[in-house]
DNA sequence: CAACCTGCTTGCGCGAGCGCAAAGACACTG
DNA sequence: CAGTGTCTTTGCGCTCGCGCAAGCAGGTTG
């Protein structure tokens, strides 16, 4: 197995107290693997063997009900980690990180993370405040999805996807993957058609411009007085 | 001041790692609070100087929003820790705790986080897992509030509490602290309007029983059955 | 270039659950 | 024990957004 560079990942703020050779030392153990769009890293109920560094690219994080129904998690974007299942003490993975577009995926075995953590645990507090972030991100969700009606609800989604993954463009901001209007309606609680007529009305207004698989914020001001419910 | 008892803490399993004298070192920092019901053991907002540990009693964590509606977060145990937010980079608290039931607090110093995890990683350990366990929580409501209608809601929602607060009690399983049908709306994401009359539908099918703040569930069996939605 | 597939739009009707309103029940206070 | 405040029940109308169904567009494949 080749050597990984560690001009990979050494402008990550995750990594940037290690030393060069701390950090080569956890690079050696790592393997790096691509995943190709529509695939999936692992899939939700399978053992953990491994934890995982998206180098790369764009996942969905989904998770199935037991009828069937499908909702997107979180969207895993460069430089976060996923799927320390282990670290936190269970031994499946609680979801299904699949690809969104073309990506490059960093690898290590889940026996790994225990050292690491010894070695440098700058590492722990770090995992720490991540989980922290996403578990405050998951009550504002939860929030929304209790007091939000369903436009507020996909505009703060869509606000969310700008801050987090928005590329300037010309006139606007333009989310930066390949994102359906199903997926927004994963991530919000609702329907394909909803979001669809919601966009549809943004678009008239201005707000936004639509495309198969593609999504451009013209107003992003208007779009956060729309979020913040000012009827 | 005078010292805590170890007694207090010993059976926890969050210190069952340490040794006696280790825990001695920690309540040597600890202050012990009671909190009568109604009261708050902190506030939405505020800066994060201390972090706690539920010994007795029961804590509703609830998050407002800007506009004033209410939502309850979580649930704090005995046994629980709470308010840490200076682990999870935050400096101060996301939400409110209020006593339920007359509630015993232990109090630490937010700067004696740091301390005790160097001293003993178990802690450490130990919190990333409870903080991931929330997560998963979170998410599992998320994936309900967008997937499931009221009705499974509120059951599901009801299951957990007997599951984490219910003590037997001759026909049933009580709900082991003052629990309003407000309380139940703000968990599930619906009115106190709604929750009331899905109780007197489930009180005429026998498999609850209710009464002011109260709540006792006849029959755990047929409300799992609901919650899983073979309507 | 035609055929096809996948994702997007739009119309229409219906139903869950919210909002409002009013009244009843229970517990605590003086 | 009457009075008061909080919690709960229940009725009624209305609206948001879902479900269904049909048609459209743009990109990909043979």
């Amino acid at each position: 197995m080749a050597a990984i560079d560690r001009s990979l990942v050494r402008a990550l703020p995750m990594f940037e107290k290690l030393s060069d050779a701390e950090l080569d030392r956890m690079l050696a153990r790592a393997t790096l693997r691509r995943v190709p769009i529509g695939q999936a890293v692992f899939e939700q109920g399978q053992k953990a063997t491994q934890f995982f560094l998206l180098l790369h690219g764009r996942l969905k994080v989904t998770q199935v009900t037991a009828d069937g129904q499908q909702i997107i998690v979180r969207v895993v974007h460069p430089g976060d980690i996923f799927g320390f299942a282990k670290a936190l003490m269970r031994d499946d993975y609680p979801g299904t990180p699949t690809a969104a577009a073309e990506s490059l995926v960093l690898c290590w075995p889940t026996e790994v993370w225990g050292l690491f953590v010894e070695q440098n645990p700058h590492l722990a507090v770090n995992a720490m405040q991540t989980i922290g972030q996403r578990l405050q991100e998951a009550h504002t969700r939860i929030r929304e999805m209790a007091t939000e009606e369903v436009e507020r609800r996909v505009a703060h989604a869509v606000l969310r996807l700008i801050d987090q993954a928005g590329r300037k463009e010309g006139e606007g901001i333009r989310i930066d993957f390949p994102i359906s209007r199903q997926d927004i309606a994963e991530m919000t609680g609702t329907t394909l058609h909803t979001v669809s007529r919601i966009l549809s009305a943004w678009e008239a207004k201005g707000l936004v411009e639509g495309g198969r698989q593609k999504l451009l914020v013209r107003d992003a001001a208007g779009l956060a007085t729309l979020a913040e419910g000012e009827s």
